[in-house]
DNA sequence: GCCGTTTTCGGCCCGACTGTTTTCAGTCG
């Protein structure tokens, strides 16, 4: 029974929700849900561990956790999980999706009022029904209805790129407003996520302003109806059907404020655990000695500094590993925009963009770049206007020309070939060999099952030809899974053949994910940062990638396109030379 | 259920907001 670490993770998060359900001790589902957590990210398979008998390595797993993974491990079943399961009807935890539905609220509404369904809750609230139970009223009943209405109407996350541009305008109209001293972007907007439920945007109140005004003027950028709650220091809102909370604060508490807001809240847990355990409190006001007394903090340095921990950087708080390197004094320097020189996977008119290849080149320049990697589509990728081998030495052409007029800009000339189902790249190895490099990607028959999808990936990967293994999960945020693959053997794969895997920022892909991302840049896999631009704009969206790079802990030194234009240069010819067509 | 610069038992981060309540429970982040 293979089972991989999100699985696994599955199983205890699904124990946890149900202990919850079930009015179990809050802190054994606690327990159940941080285990889950750390095995999700753990970079070693937990099956292997369980076999090594060294699953009491992880923090958190004590005896009961290890005997239900490893009965888990031999059956595929759960018999603590089915346990609980069988208490409730199938789909309950649907229930726990409606904002204001917490465990005791959906225990209530299912024993008292038989519901078990967001339908059957709908249902219930218009029958006024939920009023006649102990602690609830009018008003819950009505949230509750307007929480599954909301739910029912909006798309549940958004993309970073749509996040971040509701947040930097709302951003924009607070500094104006005159209301606030500072305005500014925490949460996981601040943090880097792939996708976005909500974000979070601390003010800091100007000097005199009052908190009355402050707030009336955050609720009036709601959608209409969409006030979520409006308090003293804390304003919800839906904005553009997305939910925003805005967090006031006085300018004393800045530091501590943004520290706080950023997150995550595994990160802010372990943080005041730590000060706990020095006989300080940490709230978002400030720290606190016993006597109560404050440390002074003028910046986020000051707020780590006063639990012993060097600055962390908000890509990175995120509870795996951050708090022991800062303390170790071993937390990576981050790559930074600065560090980018190469612009790799870059579509143009030849294709399906909308630029000539000069155009792009100069516009890669413009923003700091030395080099660029020339991809357009295959010839297999008819429906993107792929371009079949004399198109491609025809393009050959072009990039000399262009080489010479734009030096010491450099363009290297490539293509991002389709995979084909068969694992085999799209042209003859006679075709290949007169490039620069190949980018790989898998275009079609995006519905293959998990063996025939890893066969098809180590295929491509073990072919000498192949430089780049591009957007390699095949996912679509918010409307795509992607195929299934054996993440340790392409791993394994990518490691031995030197092959560079792409982490491509297009905001609807963000592929792969930082968390392999991370997998990977451990190992000391190249990572590429790719743009996959088809126009100026798209070259853009580096600074999504860039922030990814960055929560999967890479360094400069770990980044494929940090490499100075000579270096590039090198790299391609020495790959070449390997199969000895330099 | 887990764990130990406070500990093998007694805690387990901390606060805001809302609503149903006369002092607090539930939910959320």
């Amino acid at each position: 029974m293979a089972l991989d670490n999100a699985d696994i993770a599955a199983v205890l998060s699904r124990i946890a929700v149900f202990s919850e359900l079930a009015g179990e001790n809050p802190f054994k589902a606690r327990a159940f849900s941080s285990v889950a957590r750390a095995i999700e990210k753990h970079p070693e398979r937990v099956e292997d561990l369980a076999a090594q008998g060294r699953l009491r390595e992880i923090h958190g797993v004590g005896k009961s956790i290890e005997e239900v993974v490893a009965d888990l491990l031999v059956t595929g079943r759960s018999g603590l999980l089915e346990d609980l399961m069988g208490r409730f009807p199938a789909g309950i935890q649907d229930l726990l999706s409606v904002s204001g539905m917490g465990p005791k609220r959906v225990k209530a509404v299912h024993e008292n009022l038989g519901v078990s369904t967001i339908g059957e809750l709908e249902y219930a609230c218009r029958e006024n029904r939920l009023v006649a139970l102990d602690g609830f009223g009018e008003k819950t009943q009505a949230n509750i209805l307007k929480a599954i209405e909301f739910r029912k109407r909006s798309q549940d996350s958004r993309l970073f790129s749509d996040a971040l541009s509701i947040g930097e305008d709302l951003v924009a109209l607070a500094v104006k407003s005159g209301h606030f001293r500072h305005v500014q972007i925490a949460g996981s907007l601040r943090r880097g996520k792939s996708s976005f439920k909500d974000i979070d945007i601390l003010a800091i109140l100007a000097p005199g302003t009052g908190t009355d005004g402050a707030r009336d003027f955050l609720a009036s950028l709601s959608d209409p109806d969409g006030i979520i709650g409006a308090g003293d220091t804390k304003v919800s809102i839906h904005r553009m059907g997305l939910q925003v909370d805005f967090r006031m604060v006085s300018a004393g508490s800045h530091a501590s404020a943004l520290q706080h807001f950023t997150g995550s809240r595994e990160h802010n847990t372990l943080l005041r655990s730590r000060a706990k355990a020095r006989g300080l409190k940490m709230n978002e006001y400030g720290i606190f000695r016993d006597d109560g007394t404050d440390i002074a903090c003028p910046d986020e340095e000051a707020v780590y500094r006063a639990v012993g921990l060097g600055w962390i950087p908000p890509e990175l708080r995120e509870a795996d590993g951050e708090m022991e390197a800062a303390e170790a004094g071993t937390l990576p320097v981050l790559v930074e925009a600065g560090d980018l020189r190469g612009m790799v996977h870059v579509h143009t008119d030849w294709s399906d963009g909308t630029r000539s290849v000069e155009e792009m080149a100069r516009e890669c320049r413009k923003r700091g770049f030395s080099w660029m990697c020339l991809s357009d589509h295959s010839r297999t990728a008819s429906y993107a206007g792929g371009l079949d081998a004399e198109r491609l030495v025809e393009q050959a052409e072009e990039v000399k020309a262009l080489n010479r007029k734009l030096s010491p800009f450099r363009i290297f000339h490539g293509v991002e070939s389709d995979i084909l189902a068969d694992g085999s790249l799209d042209y003859p190895d006679g075709v290949l060999d007169g490039l620069d490099f190949v980018i790989g990607s898998i275009h079609s028959k995006l519905t293959m099952g998990k063996e025939e999808a890893t066969k098809r990936l180590l295929s491509a990967i073990a072919n000498p030809r192949l430089t780049v293994l591009g957007h390699a999960s095949g996912r679509l945020l918010l409307a795509r899974e992607g195929y299934p693959f054996d993440e340790a053997a392409v791993l394994d794969a990518l490691e031995a053949h030197g092959t560079v895997l792409e982490h491509n920022c297009n905001p609807h892909r963000l592929d792969p994910d930082w968390s392999l991302l991370r997998r990977a840049a451990r190992r000391g896999i190249p990572i590429s940062i790719d743009p996959d631009a088809h126009d100026p704009e798209g070259l853009d969206d580096m600074r999504f990638g860039l922030t990814m790079a960055r929560k999967a802990w890479c360094t400069p030194e770990r980044i494929f396109n940090c490499m100075e234009v000579e270096e590039a240069d090198a790299y391609f010819r020495k790959r070449r030379e390997a199969f000895g067509t330099s």
